[in-house]
DNA sequence: CGAGTGGGTCAACACGGTGTCGACAAACCC
DNA sequence: GGGTTTGTCGACACCGTGTTGACCCACTCG
C-alpha cells in the first residue's frame, strides 16, 4: 500500500515522484498553457498541444502532470495566492469612509480578473466539469464572503449600517454579483457592462445594499 | 449546393430531414435526456447512453438530432418558452406595490429554474462549451434585461425610484446576480443562500439597489 | 574504470468517445 | 409488385486520453 499522490492535497500540485527536479520542462508547460488560452479555449487544447508546446511528447508530459485540469489547477493556485494577498491589502488599509473601503476591496478583485483574463475564462470553463476546480473556487470564494461578512457586521455593530437580511447571505449575493458580472464583462458574450463602468456600477449596488441609503460620492 | 441544416435556424432544433415523423422516437430521446441529467452531469452522458435509453442504436440517434447539445437546445427552448411567458406574466399582472411586484418577477425566475433544476445544472455546464447554447442564454438574457431595465425607467419617471447608475448597468447586474446565486444555491456545491431565504435576499437587494431606502415590508 | 541505479523520455498500445457511410429493411404509393 | 421514402444499424475512421515497458544517460560507488 504505497501512498498515491493524492494523499498530499497540500502539496506541490502535479509532479509524480517526491523528489523535485526538471523544473524548467514543469514551467515550460505552465507557460505552454498560458500562452495558449490566451486564444483558445481550454476545451479546445489538447494534452499534445501542451506537451508539442514544452517541447517534449505526451508521455512525457504525464511525468510532470497528472492530467491537463493540473496544470490549470497549479495556475490557478498562484492566482489565488494574489488574489488573497491584495484582498487582504484591501480590507487591511485604514480607508477615508466607506466608500473608499469597499472600492478598494471590489477593484482588488477586477484588478486580479483583470490580470488574467485568459486564466479566468478557462476557470469558468473547467468548473463545471471538474470537481477539484470547483473545490478550490468555492474554498478561495468562501473566504472571501466571510471577509466581507464580517465587514458588515462590523459597520452594523458601529451604527454605519442598518439592520437587514444576514450579512452572510448578503455577502454571498454581492460576491456573487461580482463574480457573474466581471466574468460576463471579461468574456464579452452576452449582455455585460462596459469595463470602465463595472466598478462603479458594481460599488453602487453594494453601498445601497449595504447602507441602504444613497452614499455620497467621493 | 444543397441548403446544409444550419441555415434555417429557428425551424424545429435538430432532425435532419425536412419532413417529419417518428416523433415518439425523438420524445424518447428528450425524455431519457433529461432522466439521465437528474443524476449525471452532462459531460458523463454519452450519445450511446440516450440512444440506448431511447431504444435505438447510436447511428440511429444521429437520423433525430445532429448532437448531444442539440438534445439539450431542444430541451432548453421549451424551458425559455416556458420561463418567458411566466416572466411576461409576472411583470402583465398590475401589482399592489413595488415591493409586490418585484418579487412576482424573481419569483417566477426562481420557480422556473427550480423546477428544472437538472436542466439549469446542464445548461450552464453546456454554456461554457457551445457556442449555440452561449447565443440562446445570452438572447433571453438580454431580453430580461430590457424588461428589468424598462421597469426601472418607469419606477425612476414617476418619481419612486431615484436617479442612479444607468438603469440597463442595473439591470445587468441584478440579473447575474440572480442568475449566479440560484445556479449556487440549486447546484449545492460552494457557499450558497438557503433555497428558503433565497427570494427575499434577492429581493432586499433588488429593492433597495433600485429604490436606494428601505423599502417597508408587505 | 565498469556496474548499478534511478530520473527522464518516448513509441506503441488499449480504450472510449464522436460522427459518417453504405447496405438494408419495411412501409407506403401509385 | 417495382420504386421511392423513411428509418435502422454494423462497421469504420478518427481523435483524445492515460498507461506500459523499454531505453538512454548521467552519476556514483566499489
Amino acid at each position: 500500500m504505497s501512498v498515491p499522490a493524492r494523499e498530499r492535497p497540500s502539496a506541490v500540485r502535479g509532479r509524480r515522484p517526491p523528489r523535485p527536479s526538471g523544473d524548467d520542462r514543469e514551467l515550460a508547460i505552465l507557460a505552454t498553457a498560458e500562452r495558449l488560452l490566451a486564444d483558445k479555449p481550454l476545451a479546445a487544447i489538447s494534452v499534445d498541444d501542451l506537451a508539442r508546446g514544452a517541447g517534449i511528447s505526451r508521455p512525457t508530459f504525464y511525468f510532470y502532470f497528472p492530467s491537463k485540469d493540473a496544470v490549470l489547477l497549479t495556475l490557478l493556485d498562484r492566482v489565488v495566492a494574489e488574489a488573497d494577498s491584495s484582498m487582504r491589502q484591501a480590507f487591511g488599509v485604514r480607508a477615508r469612509g466607506p466608500r473608499e473601503g469597499w472600492r478598494r476591496a471590489i477593484t482588488a478583485y477586477y484588478e486580479t480578473f483583470r490580470t488574467h483574463r485568459a486564466l479566468t475564462l478557462a476557470w469558468a470553463e473547467a468548473r463545471s466539469t471538474n470537481a477539484e476546480v470547483r473545490d478550490l473556487w468555492a474554498q478561495v470564494f468562501e473566504s472571501w464572503v466571510q471577509r466581507c461578512a464580517g465587514a458588515i457586521e462590523a459597520e452594523r455593530d458601529r451604527g454605519a449600517a442598518p439592520a437587514g437580511p444576514p450579512a452572510r447571505d448578503l455577502a454571498v449575493a454581492l460576491n456573487s454579483m461580482n463574480e457573474r458580472v466581471l466574468y460576463a464583462t471579461f468574456s464579452g458574450d452576452g449582455p455585460a457592462v462596459a469595463e470602465a463602468d463595472v466598478v462603479d456600477v458594481l460599488l453602487e449596488v453594494w453601498l445601497t445594499t449595504i447602507y441602504q441609503r444613497p452614499m455620497p460620492p467621493a
